[in-house]
DNA sequence: CGCCGTATTGAGCGCTCTCAAGCTAGGTGG
DNA sequence: CCACCTAGCTTGAGAGCGCTCAATACGGCG
């Protein structure tokens, strides 16, 4: 479990996993990833109000978190891609705040916190990298205040673009149009709708799940209200 | 600098500063506080992409801080109240993202960034509480996913209300309609017509900027959309 | 007292939603 | 191999929420 695997390069974790620093108090430090799961489509990950245990490193495939108002509705709260964390926000109260489900196959290093708090006290120069990891995820989809529609969908095109990676801005959707439209406070046709608009203007060209981004400029300008 | 102030009580970063926990190294820490800054309404504490140095944690009074866009519309961000911190978003790249000002008379503590991190290495039981308080972070202002304007309204004066530490939940409003409108993706006109309605139907009573939540547990319905 | 920033309230408009119908791709079973 | 089924997507029509613009009121402060 402690051998560099491809799917290891960008995960944020990875520094948790691969130090070559020198052990403070001589003892060996074994990876902190306890165990890993194969998740299949729409497969729970864990359920909202669950005590809190671990983070989970996304390896390969997404997440969507989500929690469930009062009336019923879900509202989706967050993706997490490959090379992502989820359970930061269960820290707080030692309390999962969202539930999170596969929304395609999905593999996942879980990392228990203990293990997690006893690689921050044996190695401190870890404590740099987390905090700037935690406010990183302070900044996470900002664009969820944008003001109208046309913004929000732009920036969130450029954001998933940037998250997966994606090489000439060419890449699969993982998520429905409906989950998107939850996530930005939208519906599944607005996303539709905009979607066509967009790539009637010549910005995207988009064919169910695969996606290519063409005039990044006018789609960032879009972002940003311009 | 390193008593306990009355301020002190309810601050996010007491542990940094009043610790009785056994120095690590035998020597004497002193408080990570550096200096401390008084400002009027309207005075600018940091602007968006300055160079970040430092913490700030609100003593006296509220923050504002906001961001503003291509088209030169200001977006706030978030309200930092008596006890909170600013600048946490900063450390993922040490830059600041936004820019705050005072929206009433305020006293702060500046706790540069070395210092805070020297704190973190020579007491690490505050690690976790760092852990939980940028988690607490994530958790702030949920309610801005909420769909509609009375469910974001009733949710903010809940939230305001705590945050302030309210008796009866009554306290004064430190922030002008419009910027709760910009911060809820609302206007100050739909602020203030739904501060009229909901004191039409008998849940807050509401005077400039004095206001009480009367029917704490209607107020709540709302916000959770039923 | 007069000024100015802030708040209230109204009228009309437009963006996004709701509801609904039709379409497409992929999977299943005969 | 093809008919069928289903989930997800597209597109349209109409409705309603919240915005824009504007007029007026209010209060603090010189």
């Amino acid at each position: 479990m402690n051998t560099t695997h491809k799917t290891c390069t960008y995960c944020h974790f990875s520094p948790f996993c691969h130090s070559h620093e020198p052990i403070k108090n001589g003892c060996v430090t074994d990876s902190p990833v306890k165990k890993h799961h194969q998740l299949k489509k729409n497969e729970m990950l864990c359920h909202s109000s669950h005590k809190f245990n671990s983070l989970y490193a996304i390896q390969e495939g997404a997440l969507k978190s989500y929690q469930v108002e009062a009336n019923g509705k879900e509202l989706v709260r967050g993706f997490y891609l490959a090379g992502e964390i989820f359970g930061y926000e269960a820290i707080y109260n030692l309390q999962h705040l969202y539930s999170a489900v596969a929304i395609t196959e999905t593999l996942i290093c879980e990392i228990p916190y203990d293990h997690f708090l006893q690689s921050l006290q044996t190695r401190p120069s870890l404590q740099k990298t987390i905090l700037q990891l935690l406010s990183q995820q302070l900044t996470i989809g900002s664009y969820l205040i944008s003001s109208n529609a046309e913004q929000r969908v732009a920036a969130f095109l450029i954001d998933l673009s940037k998250r997966l990676r994606a090489t000439d801005h060419y890449f699969l959707l993982p998520m429905s149009r409906y989950d998107i439209g939850n996530y930005l406070r939208l519906t599944g046709e607005t996303i539709s709708r905009l979607f066509s608009r967009f790539q009637q203007k010549g910005m995207i060209v988009i064919d169910h799940k695969k996606i290519r981004l063409c005039q990044l400029d006018k789609l960032q300008q879009l972002a940003e209200g311009m």
